[in-house]
DNA sequence: GCCAACGTTGGC
DNA sequence: GCCAACGTTGGC
């Protein structure tokens, strides 16, 4: 899951421990989120737009979907008028820290392991904020942090 | 700051 | 339903 840690990044939510994963306008990764994602599943926190890309933490989904009420305040950044309390169209998951990996692992890296080159986060042109690996990409990644 | 790549919008 | 124009993402 990524974000750009000048907005928020894995210390923030070390800190807070919890927080909503707010902000998801993307019907791909909204539907990723809404009908797949369960309570307990485990996720990669990457920061993006920043001077090292890569993979920063551990955390796990802490509260399944659930509306996105920033779409739904007129001054809020990700205000849609197309959504509303009846017929919301975008949906948010609470997400919990577990853990900083033992070290970043930038994309650079991340691009020159074999094994991974189909994750999506390494591929060209790829812009979903969310995306899914595998189980074997998941464990070759904690075994090299 | 540039720009490639992609998603979305809207006219037709 | 096509597709050009536009906006956004995100690496570099």
């Amino acid at each position: 899951m990524k974000n750009e840690p000048d907005d928020y990044s894995i210390d923030n939510l070390k800190k807070d421990k919890i927080c909503d994963w707010y902000g998801i306008r993307n019907y791909q990764v909204r539907n990723m989120i809404r009908d797949e994602m369960k309570k307990n599943d485990l996720a990669f926190f990457y920061h993006s737009n920043c001077d090292e890309p890569g993979i920063y933490g551990l955390m796990k989904i802490y509260k399944e979907s659930y509306p996105d009420h920033t779409a739904f305040d007129r001054k809020a950044k990700y205000y849609d008028p197309k959504s509303n309390r009846d017929e919301p169209r975008w949906f948010m998951v609470d997400v919990k820290y577990i853990r900083h990996l033992k070290r970043p692992i930038s994309l650079n890296e991340l691009k020159s392991h074999k094994k991974l080159n189909k994750m999506k986060v390494v591929q060209r042109g790829n812009r979903l904020s969310i995306t899914k690996l595998t189980q074997n990409e998941w464990n070759f990644i904690l075994k090299i942090e």
